[in-house]
DNA sequence: TTCATTGCTGAACGAAAAGTCAATAACTGC
DNA sequence: GCAGTTATTGACTTTTCGTTCAGCAATGAA
């Protein structure tokens, strides 16, 4: 006889994991206020009361899931720069179009539209994300205007200000996309987007 | 004897204003779910019940804060462009400065935010907001870059992907602002920025 | 001053969702 | 197999907040 297969698994290792990976897909769709931790629970395929097993309550899975979700993207992108060699327009198109790619597939490119939306509400956790993502990657791209600079390849601008020139209209778009998918009539691509876009700059980067 | 002063007045008339008002300041700031009809009423002045007496339900009067607020805003800068003469990159700059403008002291300017957060619990409404604001803007922009392309002043570009390009910047800057502004250790001024990306928006479009 | 009208209040209701916990079923070592 | 351990359940309680409405008080006309 083969035994029957039970109704559930213990799975201790493996529940926060998966309960983080669908509380971000809500939290991201929905907003932490309009999710239910029953449909978190459901779609992590458990009950409420083990979601409230392996977190004090709706307020710290919701930290959780940024913390967990935030950090990792950003250290691929540093040891980019420290390595490159070469024109400095190029860095920046492979900054560019490799955070675009990113952004179409990752789930935690989510992340961006639910701190803007609850940054105020969460104002620890909007501290944690300003310093460990917006400033990170902030400094990341005005250090390779700054050198682009040094090294003749760009006119003198502030870098901190084309810093956000540079990364504010890619996230603008990534997070319209996510609100308004249903509406908008016509759909941009988010890497034929980011190529415009660094088209653009890079020309108004250079020396008249 | 002076009569003692009225413990509440009867202000049928200014009461739906007020109560959008307050609904609008609240809504901006914590988000649709997060706000409290009763702290809508408290910041208005009156109390729950009134609100009902007004608004049929909390989510009418989501939509009507949302109406209310949008729409005088682009008919301005439509005339703008009617009566323009001259340079293009002269209007795109008094464009983008008089919109920087209204975005720093308007009250209304909060909407963006509001909509990101909620646009995919408010099918309709985000429906509204795209065909009242957002299409309605980028065909603003790609009008004046049209116009600049086929007077020669501005090279062969696709004029909607510009139209995102001029626009999403400053909106971005605009709700990291509202979302982060206790976290951001170096806050942007926004009329600055507008300045800086307009100087690398004209020259990205001049003719090579 | 009085009365009818009605804008407004505030207490009470109820649904929905957060949070709790004793019972239970899956696992583990003997 | 059996017994002890514990991860998981699901029904329960509690809380929060949108919504209702009977009654009160401001107003204006007579």
């Amino acid at each position: 006889m083969n035994t029957p297969l039970p109704r559930w698994q213990r799975r201790k290792d493996a529940r926060p994991a998966e309960i983080i990976q669908a509380a971000l897909t809500l939290f991201s769709d929905k907003g932490f206020a309009a999710t239910r931790l029953d449909d978190v629970a459901k779609l992590a395929g458990v009950t409420k009361g083990t979601v409230y097993l392996y977190f004090e309550n709706k307020e710290e899975l919701f930290k959780a899931v940024v913390r967990e979700t935030v950090v990792p993207a950003l250290e691929f992108a540093e040891t980019l720069v420290e390595e490159h060699q070469g024109a400095w327009s190029d860095l920046l198109w492979q900054l560019l179009s490799s955070w675009a790619e990113r952004m179409e597939h990752a789930t935690s490119s989510g992340i961006s539209r639910l701190m803007i939306a609850e940054a105020t509400n969460f104002p620890e956790l909007a501290r944690f994300y300003v310093d460990e993502v917006v400033v990170r990657s902030r400094r990341l791209f005005a250090d390779v205007i700054n050198r682009g600079i040094q090294s003749g390849e760009f006119r003198e601008v502030d870098p901190m200000m084309a810093a956000r020139a540079v990364t504010a209209p890619l996230v603008m778009i990534k997070v319209w996309k996510q609100s308004f998918a249903l509406c908008d009539t016509e759909p941009v691509d988010l890497k034929a987007f980011a190529r415009f876009h660094f088209d653009l700059l890079v020309q108004g980067l250079r020396h008249r």
